[in-house]
DNA sequence: TCATATCCGAGTCATTTAGTAGGAATTATG
DNA sequence: CATAATTCCTACTAAATGACTCGGATATGA
């Protein structure tokens, strides 16, 4: 019941693109060296975002990447599901409608996995980028005044 | 970000337990019967069980297992973290307080890490397996009847 | 005493995770 | 136009995890 790096790396991405990419384009290795994930592993977790729409890139020297929306147009729920998959805990007919469950057809326990989706995808689909980012932020500056 | 067979047939046996334990020993290979999930597998998933403390069993011919407490004394958070171990999406200092995040340590990630496991725990320690019986029982007579 | 159970350590096989490596394609800039 | 910077893409690998199986030891009611 762990999220993969992938989904760990890629919100920190998101959010350094996010501060970063105002207006510049803002390359792999730039957010690479800030948020101390190699160059190659996060270049694949790049071109899923990208894959998903949230990401575009181009090609060539000043190249790099910046986001296609408004960071608060962009929910961490997008960004997870776009590097993790869904969020169900189970894969059940109750919360995937065209795949029947193997176990037993009349299990209670597809209930509670249903509960448990809907409260997760509640709290990633209520939390945008820009809220991340104004939290960064707000640490960033109480950490400077120190 | 899914359960293991470990959750998944665990409360399944948890639920079965609950209802065939009521006075007599429920043996291992009944519910392995009644759930379809082998035996072998289903004796490691029980040990785990009985260690937290929430199954007791009796050796021997005649033997099997019965809970230790009533279902509704008995949560499907309980069960699960015996099972899954904690269910925080990550392990990170805010969840977890004596292991500090090697990740960049003022990342606001851990605030939806947070929030995550905060709904997903809110959720599984509110319902007890006595729910999940009752469930069981009128959907098994709703069935009869059609 | 024997059939029925739990207990328990070890082993296996497949899948997933978490990367690495290296080169092709593209493009701004001097 | 050459070059450095950059994304793009395929293939590979090592380690960890998940999902079991096997076989025998131990306990016990009838």
């Amino acid at each position: 019941m762990k999220l993969s790096t992938k989904g760990r790396y890629g919100l920190r991405a998101m959010i350094d693109l996010a501060i970063h990419s105002k207006e510049n384009q803002v390359s792999i290795k730039s957010i690479s060296e800030r948020q101390e994930i190699s160059e190659n592993y996060l270049e694949r977790i790049i071109a899923l975002l990208k894959k998903a729409g949230y990401v575009k890139s181009t090609r060539g020297a000043q190249g790099g990447y910046m986001l296609t929306k408004k960071p608060d147009q962009i929910s961490v729920g997008n960004i997870l599901r776009a590097l993790e998959g869904d969020l169900n805990p189970v894969d059940c007919s109750l919360t995937n409608d065209d795949k029947v469950c193997s176990e037993s057809s009349l299990c209670v326990t597809k209930f509670v996995w249903k509960r448990i989706s809907d409260s997760i995808n509640d709290v990633v689909d209520n939390i945008s980028l820009q809220d991340l980012v104004n939290e960064q932020i707000e640490i960033d500056q109480s950490q400077l005044s120190r």
